[in-house]
DNA sequence: TTTCAGATACGTCTTTTAGCGTAGTGAGAG
DNA sequence: CTCTCACTACGCTAAAAGACGTATCTGAAA
């Protein structure tokens, strides 16, 4: 297995490039100090698995892992990064990587990442993957529509649509009037002060699938 | 550390139990065949994990660890089920849950997962792990706000927070007027005929959170 | 049976938004 | 040095929404 190592920093990748070497998965190791430099380079070494650092002097390592997939998508990318901020995960997850590791982790997590990544999974640090679920469930979290009455959800889902009060009186054969007054208690009930707010609310209580 | 295992087959109980019976950090077992029975015997067992399937008779998977986390936020749910759909695991790690094997893992997974949730880490089996992933960055595709520029952006984000023109002339230093004149360029530019339809262009394209 | 809540409907008034103009300024591109 | 584009700003008018009211009908609960 052939392995690309792209960080600015000299001592991190010889460390890294010694670490590697002696394992027996490991037949060729290559190393650019930037995304340029790796991206010069990527024909003629053809590499299975590119460690990859996101902060760096030139194309940073997000813009090289988007350009890296799009003419070579089944190399495996795993960031490494010494921070495991949201936009840097995000970032590289959409970049097309399919791992990210905390430059705080042990060779043990590297190898680890390096055999999941080869077998068509994701790996990714401790931290990382909390922050990913952390973010996937904050999401969700307040469902009470049990305040709003059946009619008002359905006024209140037309309204998500665009649909205005004359229309969705037309819609529910109902006078124009009455769905001022159900879109009226609906701003009370969910204390919103506007349509916008009011929107938010649906979306946020699923009442309306964007 | 003691197990709760929550799964409706006797058989699978009866497996797990005997090779978790051998680890050394276990202290003791309880078993339960449905929610409704884990439930009831939560405050005498106080168990440190729970294994937890979630299609069973009675209360599933979802409901009991809701339950059981509004109780005592701290014990370690991982669910334990036969597939992976989307549903499953986000209804479960909303939930609360703090890990999702699938039943084909092997029982290394299940202590790397007891261990890691023990260590207030997450753990999910790859195709799991596979799944939230392609979630994650599905989500990021549809956007291309560049059409917007960063000043619409900005009124936009405001009119999400539920803000009048007048209001966000005010935070933004505008006057009311160019206001009125980003949001009808905003209402052009994403095709979007009222408030509603915009506050959901930005909340489907990520400019607002909610 | 009475009571109550929800759905229905209407009136009036003010505020806000929408859609149509026009136009000056400053930064960056050609 | 122009040209373009984004941002700024203003005027006018119509439409929509928001904030008050009131009132009737129906079905479920007390």
């Amino acid at each position: 297995m052939k392995i690309f190592i792209v960080d600015d920093h000299q001592l991190f990748r010889e460390g890294l490039k010694f670490l590697l070497s002696d394992w027996d998965l490991v037949e060729s190791i290559y190393e650019a100090e930037n995304g340029d430099y790796f991206l010069e380079n990527l024909d003629l070494c053809q590499p299975d698995v590119v460690l990859m650092d996101i902060e760096m002097p030139g194309a940073n390592g997000i813009e090289t892992t988007t350009a890296c997939i799009e003419k070579y998508p089944d190399i495996k990318v795993i960031a490494l990064s010494m921070y495991g901020n949201e936009n840097y995960y995000t970032g590289m997850i959409d970049a097309g990587a399919k791992g990210f590791l905390l430059k705080n982790s042990r060779f043990e997590d590297v190898q680890r990442a390096i055999t999941e990544v080869l077998n068509g999974n994701n790996y990714f640090s401790p931290e990382i993957l909390n922050g990913i679920v952390r973010n996937l469930s904050k999401k969700k979290n307040s469902s009470k529509n049990s305040e709003l009455t059946s009619r008002e959800i359905e006024v209140l889902y037309n309204i998500c649509k665009g649909l205005s009060n004359q229309e969705i009186a037309n819609n529910l054969n109902l006078s124009k009037r009455t769905v001022d007054k159900h879109r009226e208690n609906i701003l009370l009930k969910t204390q919103s002060g506007n349509t916008a707010q009011m929107v938010v609310y649906a979306i946020k209580n699923k009442l309306f699938e964007i």
